[in-house]
DNA sequence: ATGACGGTGTGGCACCGA
């Protein structure tokens, strides 16, 4: 089974590159991240033909989160329960595989902007609830898949610039020990997991030629439950889409469990 | 210190992202 996750940046201008990433990876689960789009023009039909069904979670111009997926998706779940949110950033489901049920959760982060400012202040709450949440979520889903573009580069070498950007946005202690409390439910990042290339990122500014140069961070993430761990054999990202003209500025992740 | 690129929505730009 594949599990793949990407921040498209308006699936309105990407979706003719998201249909063709699924010809050439057709992975069973794709979470994809700022929408930028309601729900009624969410292309269903597109995805269909493609062979998925899809639940979607949008919002106009910001944010919109969806599961696609080859099998039918159950127990929909939209933002964190309990969390008033006015900003659509979470949808959940469940698939059913020949190994057994897995929960599909997948995030698009609070940015946070800068540290101390409003916004940083709310991705410290909303990352505190999806924690809670996540806790919950593990005591009746032991197989679970928590996907997206978390916002956080958890550690320096997922950074082009470790030294210079320190303490800024993505970089601070507190949204590393965040990232870090997910982990101590019992969660792991897949893409650890294997032997990878250094400077490995998932995004890179559109300014100043940074896929070019490779100034980028590696911020979007999947993370696997305990249960699951030993199934997992595979996770890298793919780096392709980024070179399209017209590219999102994030590129796919993709794990492979069995 | 600023803006750079790209998307959205509004309207001839401002805003937000990361």
């Amino acid at each position: 089974m594949k599990i793949a996750t990407w921040n498209v940046n308006s699936l309105s201008v990407r979706l003719p590159q998201v249909l063709a990433w699924l010809e050439v990876n057709p992975v069973d689960a794709l979470g994809l991240q700022e929408l930028k789009l309601i729900d009624d023009k969410f292309p269903h039909q597109a995805f269909e033909e493609a062979g998925y069904h899809a639940a979607c979670h949008g919002q106009k111009t910001y944010n919109g989160v969806a599961w696609l997926s080859r099998s039918p998706l159950s127990a929909v779940v939209r933002n964190i329960p309990g969390f008033d949110d006015e900003q659509a950033r979470i949808i959940a489901a469940s698939v059913d595989s020949p190994q057994g049920p897995v929960r599909l959760i997948n995030g698009y982060f609070v940015n946070g902007q800068a540290p101390g400012s409003e916004k940083f202040a709310y991705k410290m709450r909303w990352l505190q609830a999806l924690h809670d949440w996540i806790k919950t979520e593990l005591a009746t889903h032991e197989r679970l898949v928590l996907v997206g573009d978390f916002n956080v580069a958890p550690e320096d070498r997922d950074s082009f610039d470790p030294v210079g950007l320190k303490d800024t946005i993505h970089h601070t202690q507190e949204e590393r020990a965040h990232f870090q409390a997910l982990l101590d439910l019992g969660l792991t990042d897949a893409f650890r997991m294997f032997e990878q290339p250094e400077k490995s990122f998932s995004w890179w500014d559109y300014r100043m030629l940074g896929f070019q140069k490779n100034r980028g961070l590696r911020i979007d993430h999947i993370l696997v439950s305990q249960a699951l761990q030993d199934s997992v054999s595979a996770c890298s990202i793919d780096r392709a889409p980024r070179k399209n003209s017209q590219p999102s500025d994030h590129t796919p992740v993709v794990v492979t469990l069995g």
